[in-house]
RNA sequence: GGCAGCGUAGCUCAGUGGUAGAGCAGGGGAAUCAUAAUCCCUUGGUCGGGUGUUCAAAUCACCCCGCUGCUACCA
């Protein structure tokens, strides 16, 4: 029993002794035993219903596309228990099984959090539906069919959502065993960084699909995003403001068209990337964001405040705030991302800890002139490489 | 085999009827506050191939080529 799975007659094959070999090549074994049922069966047309009333049930759209006609090949029942092995939980009224296989699986999301046992104030009734569920691919069927299936029969609510994510492959090759080419998490990590590599992996891909990391990419997107993108922006804000505003935030004089574009941009982030965030866009959403730190380099590359100092400091100072507001609410936005650096750069920004989250983006957690601000630090080292 | 989807600039992709787009890469210029980072301009595509519908197609229909996913009891 190499495979420890169950196969359908139909899958095997003949082998060379007169026996029957499996998918996977492994020799197979006929066994016999009684078993519990779920009606699986006869819940093809109410699992149809459901996708059709909660369309954004099961994402990405691909996903839902074959889950859905896989509903309509017809569903057979599920063989749910065990008697050939102990460990496990019982099943009530008849101890010789135990239940098996996706039941006692799926039936910890809710187990967890005190089902049946639940009152008023319980942990599942505060916890449950679960807004998100987020799954490999691989295994979006148990949690669209079976899942659901068994909440209807127990006359429960629906999670919110089913999101399944995709693979990676590297250097454009599948990662297996037998290559010898796998990257643990660890090791990126080691290489990139914490924050890097997290958003390595959010923004190469859009997120749901199968997503290719290369060395080379990721030295490309580190340093064009974030070393010389939202790194060198808050850079040369911050050692401008540091060596010509006595290292506080300046008093902004009457903003200008200009100025008020970027801060309205800024400050009406939330908004743009909202929907975007609920759809487990991810890649969207860094985009949208790192759109402002384009238009922050226009900003600044325009206004050159490093020329103003000898002809306007009253503008400058106005130019240089604009531009540390709007660091302000892109590392605040940025956060979920790279939480380490962003919290690094609200230090630098002296940006207090109880006005850090989402509702301090717009107009309310506007930075205050004056605030003495530490010396900037790089946040993201360039990578360089020997050739 | 069946069902679904994809194939657009060197690379990654956006664009679903109305004169081909973005980011990165490449080329030229400007600036020099900044991690030699930034800004501006720019080269580059018979939108997989073919036929058709339409005043008009990357965008709709059909055919072909190539690629991918799903096709049940492995958490």
């Amino acid at each position: 029993m190499r495979d420890e799975a169950f196969y359908d007659e139909a899958e095997l094959k003949d082998g060379p002794d007169g026996g029957k070999i499996a998918p996977s090549g492994a020799p197979v074994t006929w066994v016999e035993e009684p078993s519990y049922f779920f009606r699986l069966s006869a819940y093809g047309d109410a699992l149809l219903a459901l996708y059709e009333s909660e369309p954004d049930l099961v994402a990405p759209s691909s996903r839902r596309n074959e889950i859905k006609s896989f509903v309509k090949g017809g569903l057979r029942d599920l063989s749910i228990s065990r008697t050939s092995f102990s460990w496990g939980v019982p099943v009530p009224g008849d101890e010789k099984h135990v239940m098996y296989v996706w039941l006692d699986a799926l039936v910890n999301y809710i187990a967890a959090l005190g089902y049946p046992g639940m009152g008023e104030g319980s942990q599942f009734d505060r916890f449950w539906p679960a807004n998100l569920h987020l799954v490999g691919k691989d295994i979006v069927r148990f949690h669209t069919v079976y899942w659901p299936a068994f909440l209807m029969a127990a006359g429960l609510d629906q999670p919110k959502r089913v999101f399944a994510h995709g693979w990676w492959t590297i250097e454009g090759q599948k990662i297996s065993k037998s290559l010898g080419n796998a990257i643990a998490p660890s090791q990126l990590v080691e290489t990139y960084g914490l924050d890097q590599t997290r958003y390595l992996l959010m923004a190469e891909v859009p997120f749901g699909n199968d997503g290719d990391f290369s060395h080379k990419s990721a030295i490309r997107r580190i340093n064009a995003d974030l070393a010389n993108g939202i790194g060198n922006l808050a850079q040369r804000t911050l050692t401008l403001i540091q060596k010509n505003c006595a290292a506080a935030i300046p008093e902004p004089g009457a903003f200008t068209d200009q100025d008020k574009a970027l801060l309205d941009v800024a400050h009406r982030l939330w908004e743009r990337i909202e929907s975007d965030l609920r759809l487990q866009s991810f890649h969207e959403v860094l985009r949208t964001i790192w759109g402002v730190v384009g238009a922050s380099d226009v900003y600044i590359d325009t206004n050159a405040p490093w020329a103003l100092k000898k002809t306007d400091v009253a503008r400058m100072g106005t130019v240089l705030y604009v531009l540390a507001e709007t660091l302000r609410t892109l590392a605040i936005v940025v956060q979920p991302f790279m939480p380490e650096t962003m919290s690094r750069l609200l230090n630098q920004l002296a940006v207090p800890e109880d006005k850090r989250n989402f509702a301090f983006l717009g107009e309310e957690g506007t930075l205050t002139p004056g605030t003495v601000l530490p010396p900037p630090q790089g946040l993201f080292p360039r990578i360089v490489e020997a050739e």
